[in-house]
DNA sequence: TCAAATGTTTGATC
DNA sequence: GGATCAAACATTTG
């Protein structure tokens, strides 16, 4: 579910109610999305107050008071500071003020403590939304196909399925397009719809294409306004011609062959 | 032969 | 070294 839209729709959504919280316990169940050690995971949690709750790409990243929790959504993952424990329960915190629960029925997602900044963080590419034209287009250099690596976290972080079909569409690119064989031109084309559409991603809570919610557990609405992800077979809204998908990069992809040049 | 799903990592291969 | 591909993780859904 989460990609960057939908990872700081559930950040802004939690974060004033988790700020100053103490972590009273917590309580863990899988060994996915808790590698390691979870007794020594609950113990350097125990006691610890939670300074702030911000994105990095996909990540949620947790400050406390010594250390910092990471917490990744994986395909399927939730925070939620509303609700009960279910089946898919997988974390348990409880605050000095509430709960907070970790649900994820797939448990590709991960909840890591670190003293420092995690790995998977530190190897992130620039944000999205922070990074300049020029910078982005120097990254560009680079023999891939365009939706490959707009798909990899370490060329740019947050981007993932939905939004890189999206923004290729935006920006009349085909997917199977060489990076470095941009132009100047269709580069700033793609620099302004990724930007573009995930700021309008974010004021629309983010996509919920299955069952994502924020942190409350209201759904979001950018699904209404994809115009290539999930529509295979729909008329193209810009020419009428029908979406096609294929695979690239093992993941399934959305375009318009008329609309989009290589 | 059940395939595909909003993700990431690892190892093999070209 | 770079890029691609397949598999693995576990579960639900069409």
């Amino acid at each position: 579910m989460p990609e960057l839209p939908e990872v700081e729709t559930v950040v802004r959504s939690v974060a004033a109610h988790l700020a100053g919280r103490r972590i009273i316990s917590s309580h863990f169940t899988s060994r996915f999305v808790t590698p390691g050690n979870r007794a020594k995971l609950v113990q350097r949690l125990a006691g610890r107050r939670i300074e702030s709750v911000k994105r990095r790409g996909k990540f949620i990243i947790i400050a406390l008071d010594r250390g910092t929790l990471t917490v990744h959504l994986g395909m399927t993952g939730k925070l939620l500071v509303e609700g009960e424990a279910g089946e898919h329960t997988h974390g348990v915190f409880n605050l000095d003020g509430g709960l907070l629960l970790y649900h994820d029925p797939r448990q590709f997602g991960r909840i890591e403590f670190s003293d420092g900044v995690p790995p998977r963080v530190a190897r992130l590419g620039p944000e999205p939304l922070e990074i300049g034209f020029e910078e982005f287009r120097a990254r560009l250099k680079r023999k891939a196909r365009i939706k490959a690596l707009l798909l990899n976290q370490a060329f740019l972080a947050g981007l993932g399925n939905i939004y890189a079909d999206e923004s290729l569409f935006a920006a009349g690119i085909h997917p199977l397009a060489v990076a470095d064989r941009l132009s100047a031109a269709r580069a700033k084309k793609l620099y302004d719809a990724i930007r573009g559409i995930l700021t309008h991603a974010i004021q629309m809570g983010g996509s919920s294409i299955s069952d994502y919610v924020n942190g409350r557990g209201e759904r979001g609405w950018f699904q209404m306004e994809h115009r290539v992800y999930g529509r295979e077979g729909e008329p193209c809204t810009n020419c009428g011609r029908p979406i096609r998908k294929i695979l690239v990069a093992q993941r399934g992809t959305h375009f318009c062959a008329h609309c989009q040049k290589k």
